[in-house]
DNA sequence: TGTAGTGTCTATAGCGACTATAGGGTCAAG
DNA sequence: CTTGACCCTATAGTCGCTATAGACACTACA
C-alpha cells in the first residue's frame, strides 16, 4: 500500500513542499512514480524522512543530516564523530541560552524605562539612544556595548550560531 | 568633518557593507556625496547607525526599526507600541529559551545513548531512528514527539520566531 | 610621472531552509 | 460534466546580510 505524498505529509506532519525539498537536496532518495506521475513512498520513506525531520528538531542542519543518513546507509568503522557532532551542538545550545538570557536581562531593563503613553519622552528610545554601561556585565565585555569603537572584528548577533567557517581551499 | 564610508564603518563597529544594505533597506537616509561620489556621513548619522545597531543587538529586526525610526523621527502621541514590541521581544526570547533548555535536555540524553566505537550499532542512530516517548514532557506535549500524525498544524522548529501572520487580504 | 596599495563605487548572486506563486495535469464524487 | 481536492514543475521571494566582479579615486613612495 504506497503513499501518495499528501499521505506521507500527514503521516509524518511534514509539509508536502518541504518532502519535495528534501528529494532535491538529496536526503530523500527519488521515489517511484504512478503512470501519472504521482511520487510513490513505502514504509522506509515514513521512516527515513521520521529520522531526519527528529533530526532537524534536534536543531541539526541538512548538511549534519546527510552525513547521519550516509553512516545510517554505509556505516563505517568508527562512529566517534557523531558523538562529537552532539557535543558540539550541546555547546551551541549552550551558547545561544547563555545569549538570550543576556538579552532577556537588557530587554527587561528597557521595558522598565518607559511607562507609557510619555509621548516625544519615550523613555525606551531614550535607552536605545545612548550607550551606558550594561549593568549585566561585570567581568566581560558586554556585546551591546563593547561593539562601538571595535576596530575590524564582527561582534556575532544575537541568536547566530558561531561557526567556525573554514577557508575554502 | 565629515566621514567616509570606511570611517563611519571603524567608528560603529559596523560593516562597510552594512551601511550601504542599510541605506537601500530605507533605514540610513542617502547621505551627501563627494565629487568622486563618495558617501559623506555626519554625527547624526553615526548616532542613528548606532541607534540601529543597538536594535540589531536587542533582536528586533529591520521592520520593527524602520518603525522605531519613524517614531523617533516624528513621535506621535502614544508609544504604547513601543512597550508592547518589548514585551513581544521578551515573551519571543523566554520562548526560545526554554525551547532551548527542553533541547538540551534531548541532546545530553543523545549524548550518553552511545560510547564511541560502535560501528554499526552506534547508540546516537538507533536512538535518532525510534520514537520512545520523551522523559522530559510530562504534562506538555513533547514537539520531538508530538509532531507525528499530526494533522495539517505545523509544530514550529527549534529557533523559529512564533509570529503570526496575518493573512493579506 | 609611474605604480602599488588601499578605499570607494555599482550591480549581481549566494547563503539556509524553506514558503509562495503561477500555470497546468489527474482523479473521484455528485 | 463540472467541481474540488490533490498532484506536478519551475521560478521567485523571504531575512539580513556576505561575497564576487569590474571599475574608478586617492595617497605614498620611486
Amino acid at each position: 500500500m504506497p503513499l501518495k505524498i499528501g499521505e506521507l505529509a500527514r503521516l509524518t506532519g511534514c509539509q508536502v513542499v518541504t518532502i519535495r525539498y528534501y528529494e532535491k537536496e538529496g536526503l530523500l532518495p527519488r521515489p517511484e512514480r504512478t503512470g501519472a506521475n504521482y511520487r510513490l513512498y513505502g514504509e522506509d520513506d515514513v521512516e527515513r524522512l521520521n529520522f531526519i525531520l527528529r533530526c532537524r528538531l534536534h536543531g541539526m542542519n541538512l548538511a549534519e543530516i546527510r552525513d547521519l543518513l550516509a553512516f545510517k546507509d554505509n556505516p563505517t568503522v568508527s562512529c566517534a564523530w557523531i558523538n562529537e557532532l552532539v557535543e558540539k551542538h550541546i555547546a551551541d545550545v549552550e551558547a545561544q541560552i547563555a545569549s538570550l538570557e543576556h538579552l532577556k536581562k537588557h530587554l527587561e531593563a528597557l521595558r522598565h524605562s518607559c511607562e507609557g503613553d510619555r509621548g516625544k519622552g519615550c523613555g525606551i528610545i531614550h535607552s536605545l539612544d545612548h550607550d551606558e554601561p550594561c549593568p549585566f556585565c561585570d567581568a566581560k565585555p558586554c556585546p551591546l556595548h563593547e561593539r562601538t569603537h571595535a576596530h575590524g572584528d564582527r561582534t556575532p548577533r544575537h541568536g547566530e550560531a558561531e561557526e567556525e567557517h573554514a577557508p575554502k581551499k
